[in-house]
DNA sequence: CGGTTTTTGGACTCACAGGTCCATTCTAAT
DNA sequence: ATTAGAATGGACCTGTGAGTCCAAAAACCG
C-alpha cells in the first residue's frame, strides 16, 4: 500500500466515525461516508474488502483509542489528590463537550454479538482503562494517601463501572450529574 | 379495540421484545416479529400505524418497566441491610440470568437521538430507579444506620451509575465483576 | 339477526443501501 | 521510460425490508 494508500484509509475511518458521531450508527450509510471523505465505492471496498463490518470495527478501534488518549496526561499521572481531582474535570470535560453521542455504545450495539471482533475492543478498553485507575490507586497507598487494605482492583472496577454508567445516563439523558457524582463519590471513598 | 384486539396489540409487542433479546435490535425485522408472533403485515401496521419505530418504542416502555418489576419487592423494601443484600443479589442474579443482551440499549441507540419519545422512556426510567434508591438511603438515616449528612440523592445517583456501568461492561465483555464490586463498594459507602 | 366496525391475510410496491465490476488514472521502482 | 501494481470513478446489480392496499373473515351491538 502507498503512502496515498494510507491516507485515503485513514480518512475513510476518520471520516466515518465523525458521521457515526453526529448521525448515530443507525443512519449512517456508506453513501454518507463517501459523500463526506469525498471517496467512491470502489475505494471503501478496496480498503475494506469485507465491507461495511469491517470499516465499523476500524472505527470501534479508532474511538477506543481516542478514549483514553483524551484523558491523557491527567489518567496516567494519578499521584496526588489534585491530579485525581484534575483527571475527574478532564473526564467530565470531555463528555460535556462530546455531548450525547457515544459512538462506541453504538457500534457495539451494532457488531456486538455478531462480530466477535466488537467485544474484543471494548473488552481492552475496559482492562486498559481499569488499569490505569488501579495504578494510580496503588501509588496512592505506596504514599500513605489510601488505605493499603484496600483491594485496588476492585476499587476500581467500581470506579470504572460508574463512570461507564454515568456517561451512559448522559447519552439518554443529557444530564451530566450522575457522571460527576458517580466520579466524586468514587474518589472520595478513596480518600477515607 | 375490541379485547381480541388489545390481545394481538400486546402479543405483538411482546414478541417483538423477545426477538430484540435474541437476534438484537440490529438484526430484527417486521418479518421476524411476524413470523414469531403470528401475525400478518396488516396487523402489525394496524396496531402501530406509525410503523416500526413505534413498535419499537413501546417495546422501549415494555422494557423500562420490566427492569424495575424484576426488582421487586426487594427494591421498594430497602429498610435493613440485609434487604439491600438482598437487592443487591437481586440485580446481580437478574443480568447474570438475562446475559449478554440490553434491550433498552440498543433500542435507545437506534432510536435515541432520533425519536424523542425514546430519550423521555429512559429518563423516566432512570427518574424512578433513582427516587426508589434514594428512598432507602432516607429511610437507613432516619433509623440512623447512615450518617444523616450524607446526601440521598447524590449517592443514589453514583450508585445507579455505577449500576448501570457495571451492566454495561457485562454486556460488553461478559464479565460481572464490575457490577458486583460497584454495587458492594456503593452499599459500603452508605454503611460508614 | 343485519349492519357496522374491527381484525386479519397476504400479495404487491418501492426505495435504498450494500456490494460487484471494469475501465481508467496514478504511483513507484527498476 | 516502462511496466506492474495500486488507487480511483462510477455505473450497475440485487436482496431485502418497510410500508401500502384491498378483500375476506370475525367480532360487536342494536
Amino acid at each position: 500500500m502507498t503512502r496515498k494508500g494510507v491516507a485515503t484509509r485513514q480518512r475513510i475511518v476518520e471520516g466515518a466515525a465523525a458521521e457515526i458521531r453526529e448521525r448515530g450508527i443507525a443512519e449512517t450509510t456508506l453513501d454518507h461516508v463517501r459523500a463526506r471523505t469525498g471517496t467512491s465505492k470502489s475505494q471503501l471496498f478496496h480498503y475494506f474488502p469485507d465491507g461495511k463490518d469491517q470499516l465499523l470495527l476500524m472505527v470501534a478501534r479508532y474511538e477506543a483509542d481516542r478514549v483514553l488518549t483524551d484523558q491523557q496526561p491527567q489518567l496516567g499521572d494519578l499521584t496526588s489528590w489534585p491530579a485525581w481531582q484534575g483527571w475527574r474535570d478532564r473526564v467530565v470535560d470531555r463528555y460535556l463537550t462530546q455531548g450525547m453521542d457515544c459512538p462506541l455504545s453504538g457500534v457495539i450495539a451494532q457488531l456486538g454479538r455478531t462480530t466477535p471482533g466488537a467485544a474484543a475492543v471494548v473488552s481492552e478498553l475496559m482492562t486498559r482503562w481499569r488499569s490505569e485507575i488501579a495504578a494510580g490507586i496503588r501509588h496512592m497507598q505506596e504514599i500513605g494517601e489510601v488505605d493499603p487494605g484496600l483491594d485496588a482492583d476492585r476499587s476500581a472496577k467500581a470506579l470504572l463501572a460508574g463512570i461507564q454508567g454515568g456517561v451512559m445516563v448522559m447519552l439518554a439523558t443529557g444530564r451530566i450529574d450522575h457522571l460527576e457524582a458517580a466520579l466524586d463519590m468514587g474518589i472520595e471513598s478513596l480518600r477515607r
